[in-house]
Formats: C-alpha cells, structure tokens, sequence
RNA sequence: GGCGAUGUAGCUCAGGCGGUUAGAGCGGGCGUUUCAUACGCGCUAGGUCGGUGGUUCGAGUCCACCCAUCGCCA
C-alpha cells in the first residue's frame, strides 16, 4: 500500500493580489502533488489564504469595508489565479473559516495543558507590516523597519507567552534525527545557527486589534497571526482530533509518509522553528520536511509596487498558455535558489525546448512519417527483434525515468526537466540516424515500423513523465499519439518502467503543432500586449 | 561584528573521496540534411577555474589569508 502523501503551499495573506512568486510556490505544490498521484499515493494538496491581523483590519477600514467582506473580495482573485495555473487543490483554507477558528482555539488548549502557556507583560517596537515585534538593534535609522521601511510602533500590551525557551534543545534533537527536515542545507544551517543562541519565550497573543482569533476563555486577546497561520495544515484537515473523528487528519497527517511545507526563504524560521514547536508542545506530528523555495526577480529587478514591474499571472497564461508557463517556472531555475523571471528568457526556452525540441519531435513522426507512411496507426512490432540503436533509446529512456524520479522527490524540478529534455535530444538524433523517410521509400516497412514504434512509445513515456509540470500539453501529446488522457489511479503507480505501452493498431490523430514557434513579429506582439519592452530588457539576468 | 554560503567559457550552471587534453545547455561561428514547427543533426567556443601564498609527485577539487557578492543573526 503506497503511503498517503500531504504537501501544502503557504497560506497567502491576502493584502496583496497574486502575482508570479504566489504562482511559483503554488505550481511547485501542484507538480508534487500530480506527480505523487501519478506514482499511486493518496495525495492531498492544501493551498489557502491568511486572513487576520491588523494589516487587514486597517485595509478593510481603508475601504469602508467590514473585515470580512473585504477578505472575501480578495479570496476571489486567489481562487481563480490557481484554477488558471492549473492548480489542482484538494483543499483551501482561510483562516476566516470556522473550523479553522475553531480548531485554533483546540490547539491553544492543548499548548495550555501542557503548561506551556502563561500571562505577562510585553513591550518592544512591532511592525504591522511583519505582524511582528522588532528588536531594538534591528531597526533602521528614525525607527523605521528593515523590510518594509516603515515605522514601527511602540507597543506595550499585556500578553500570553509560549513557553518557546523550553524547546530549543528538543528541536535540536529533531534536526539531528531528521537530516532533511529542512531544504535546501543552508537554509538548515541558518535554522540551526539561530537555535544554537538559545529560543525566547513568544508573545502569543495580542490586545492591540479585534480581528483574528479569539483566545480561548479570554476574549479580550487574540491569538498571534503566525500561531493562528501556522496552524492552518492540521485544521484544514480537521485536526487536532482524535482518531476516528477527522478522516483527513488520521490519512494526512496522522499516517502520511510525507508531509511536506513549500515555504518561501523569507517565513523559513516560522515554520521551521515556531511550528514544530507548537506542535511538539501539544503532543502532535511534526511535518517531514520544510522546503524553502527562492525569490523570484522579474526582468532583473525585484517586483515591487513602486517599479511598476508587479507581475500577475493571468496575462501570462493568456499570452503562453498555462502548461508553457508552469514549465518555465518548474525549467528556468533551481528550486531553493533565488531566480529571475525574464520574458525574453521564457520565449527562448519555449522556441528552443518546446518547439523545436519536443513538439518538433512529436510532429515529424506523427504528422508526417507515421501519418504518410504507415497509414497512421501505430505499427506492429516484435519487441526481441529490435536493433542496439533501438536498444539504446529504450535504455536512455529508462535512465531518464529513473532520474527525473529522483529529481522531482527533491524537489529538483529543473534537473528533472533537464533530464527529460536529454531524452528528447537522444531521440531527435536517434530519428536523425535511423531516417525512416528513407526507410518509406526502399520500402523496408519491418525497419520503419520499429522505428516509428520506437518514436512513439518514448513520446508515451513523455507524456506521463511531463504530466506533473504539463497536463493540458501531456494529454494533448497522448491524443495525438493515439492515448487518452492521462488518469491517475490510486494504488497504482504509473510512472514509466515498461516498454510497450503502445498498442499497436491505434489510430494516431496528427494536429496541429503542440508548441507553434513565436516567430520575431509574433514575439514582439505578445511583448506589446504584456507591456514589456523587448529591447530595453536586458540581455541576461543582470542585478 | 558573529555564523554560513557563493565567485568555473558571452549567459545560466555541472564539476563524490585531489590525478591523462576543465564539462553541459543557450548564444555565436562553420557545415549538413530535408521527415519536420526555416525545425533537426554534426563540428566549433581555446575559459590565468576571484586573488595570493601553501600542502602534495600532482589542486578547479585540500589549508591559510585577502577581495567581491549574498544569506541568517527573533
């Protein structure tokens, strides 16, 4: 029985519209996610929305809106920025819901019991932007905040503490069992450097604004939005709960082999220090791993409001198509490193790795040799009789298999597409070699059959080992080969291992080309359209 | 200031335990095919492997120091 698989985005604070860092950690989920369904795990994929704390409440004032229409205006963009990108979400939490409310107040009880939980006096500088208390050293000139260059206020409030100095050596322990509980390794190594100096108790609570949750049997406070954030893994499932009660929690966090936090770097030490320690403090499950992805730049510039370079999806996915820009998020740079997003980069990569590359492979094989020669249908081939050429493809392909694999579990998703893509280069030259077209004409049909049939079925294998990153293409690919859309099974693991997939006899169904090539003119009309300026860009990745 | 990382061809990057001519992709140049989306394929890039000084028979690969860039230090 393959294990249940859980892996979740970080919940989005909804002040902001989405644009393309959301779409990045949220398409990375999904690929996870498609790619653990392909394998046949029971798979659960959590996406949502942060919807307290006083930046909000501010903001729905702001807007003569009361807080809860005003988080319920902004949940909408989110929801159809991830139906767009081809997000399939089993879930999506706001932390407005009442379960989740709810299930916050249970885990703040099960904290208190264990003592870890006490009333006292709080005063410090405290961010509204970071919903967070700065240090006195760590403040800019004229008390202004660091990140967002602000000022921060002097507050002085009555408040809960968690007991947070008590788990500094136990989560030094978890660290030491659980070699990869965060990723990438420096990131691991900053979270460790940051324990190493010894954990301050937390402010939990606060008494400076209304709108977020209410601690229990003390309504006067509420509970700090990280706590309340946090905690939105185990509510969504609807947990804490005992076994029986909450079927979503006993598969996904109770018996999952994995439960994996994609995080940006900027909110690593919240869930790699803070959460654990919640959930060790109230006797639960601690996720297997952390990752925490880089930033993405845009065009070479950091994407901020005042450049005006603030980049939503959606114009991106009318302009390239969904599937086109997944994988240029998923190909152009490693996850966990920090990356840029350029346009130009984007057409480069469609032109010369979709289109002449894969979608060019597929068209010279199935729109004109096996379509021209072989009737359109998939030939008849006895697989003991195949040549070393034929041999060596098959061999590559099951290499490849077996490396994009590797790479996807670690999240390495360029590598694994880098992988990919040396298949798609080894069978362009493998068609190169064997020339069919030439085949057709001497008429050596038992020769040609094995190497379109050869052709073919490494497009099959294509089209399940892109899936995860590609499945509107993948399944567009598979009709034009004859298949029908992928359908993941649970129990079943269907990444490819066996050669033969392809029935012989099927009618293949030539279209048009899966990645048309932008040429110069119809590049700098979807530049226009974007309002990008193609010649002002810049030729490389400059900072 | 403390801790950690990075610095390899025009660009983006690979280069376990030190060992013959330092690699890939893209871009550039040359050639070639025509089945294909003017696509594919082949050849080509002569880069003091940030700098200096060491260890060694031998270092991009280990050590020290320096320079630059970046991250973390509630």
């Amino acid at each position: 029985m393959a294990r249940p698989v859980y892996v979740t985005t970080p919940i989005y604070y909804v002040n902001d519209r989405p644009h393309i860092g959301h779409a990045y950690s949220t398409v990375a989920a999904d690929v996870v996610s498609r790619y653990a369904r392909l394998r046949g795990k029971p798979t659960y994929f959590l996406t949502g929305l942060d919807e307290h704390g006083l930046k909000i409440e501010r903001r729905a004032s702001e807007e003569g809106l009361a807080p809860q229409d005003f988080v319920d205006q902004m949940a909408a963009p989110f929801r159809s920025a991830w139906e767009e990108l081809g997000c399939a979400h089993d879930g999506f939490i706001r932390t407005t819901s009442a379960q989740h409310r709810d299930r916050v107040q249970a885990l703040w009880k099960l904290m208190q019991d264990k003592g870890d939980i006490y009333l006292d006096d709080y005063e410090d500088w405290y961010c509204v932007g970071c919903e967070s208390f700065k240090t006195e050293k760590e403040l800019l000139e004229g008390n202004r905040c660091p990140i967002h260059q602000t000022p921060v206020e002097r507050i002085k409030e009555r408040s809960y503490f968690f007991r947070l100095s008590n788990y500094t050596q136990p989560l030094l322990d978890y660290y030491a069992a659980h070699p990869d509980f965060v990723r990438p390794d420096a990131r691991f190594n900053e979270v460790k450097a940051f324990l190493t100096e010894g954990l301050r108790d937390l402010s939990i609570s606060r008494t400076s604004f209304r709108w977020g949750v209410a601690v229990p049997d003390d309504p006067e406070h509420v509970v700090y939005v990280w706590l309340d954030a946090l905690m939105n893994y185990v509510s969504a499932l609807g947990g804490p709960a005992k076994e029986g009660e909450a079927p979503l929690y006993d598969e996904f966090w109770q018996s999952s082999e994995t439960i994996t936090h994609i995080v940006g770097k900027d909110i690593l030490r919240f869930h790699a220090i803070y959460w654990p320690a919640f959930l060790m403090s109230a006797g639960l499950r601690l996720p297997t791993q952390i990752w925490a992805h880089g930033w993405l730049t845009v065009n070479g510039e950091k994407m901020s409001k005042s450049l005006g370079n603030f980049l939503p999806p959606g114009p991106l996915v009318e302009a390239f198509g969904v599937d086109v820009l997944r994988y240029y998020l998923m190909r152009e740079v490693g996850f966990g490193q920090d990356g840029d997003f350029s346009h130009r980069n984007l057409v480069n990569r469609y032109n010369g790795e979709l289109a002449n590359g894969l979608g060019n492979l597929m068209n010279r094989i199935v729109a004109s040799i096996v379509k021209k020669s072989l009737d359109g249908r998939v030939p008849n081939v006895d697989l003991e009789a195949l040549q070393d050429v034929d041999r060596q493809l098959i061999d590559k392909a099951t290499a490849t298999s077996n490396e994009a694999a590797k790479h996807i579990e670690a999240l390495a998703f360029h590598r694994a597409l880098e992988s990919i893509w040396e298949l798609v280069s080894a069978a362009n030259k493998y068609v190169d070699s064997t020339e069919p077209w030439k085949l057709a004409k001497q008429d050596d049909k038992t020769r040609l059959e094995q190497v379109c049939y050869t052709v073919l079925e490494t497009l099959r294998w294509l089209s399940v080992m892109l899936f995860p990153v590609m499945p509107g293409k993948c399944n567009e690919l598979r009709a034009q080969i004859g298949m029908g859309p992928f359908l993941p099974t649970e129990q079943t693991d269907q990444w490819p291992s066996a050669w033969g997939g392809l029935r012989p006899g099927t009618e293949t169904r030539p279209a048009t080309p899966l990645f048309p090539r932008f040429d110069e003119a119809q590049e700098r009309g979807i530049m226009e359209r974007l309002g990008v300026d193609k010649d002002v860009e810049p030729e490389s990745s400059a900072q």
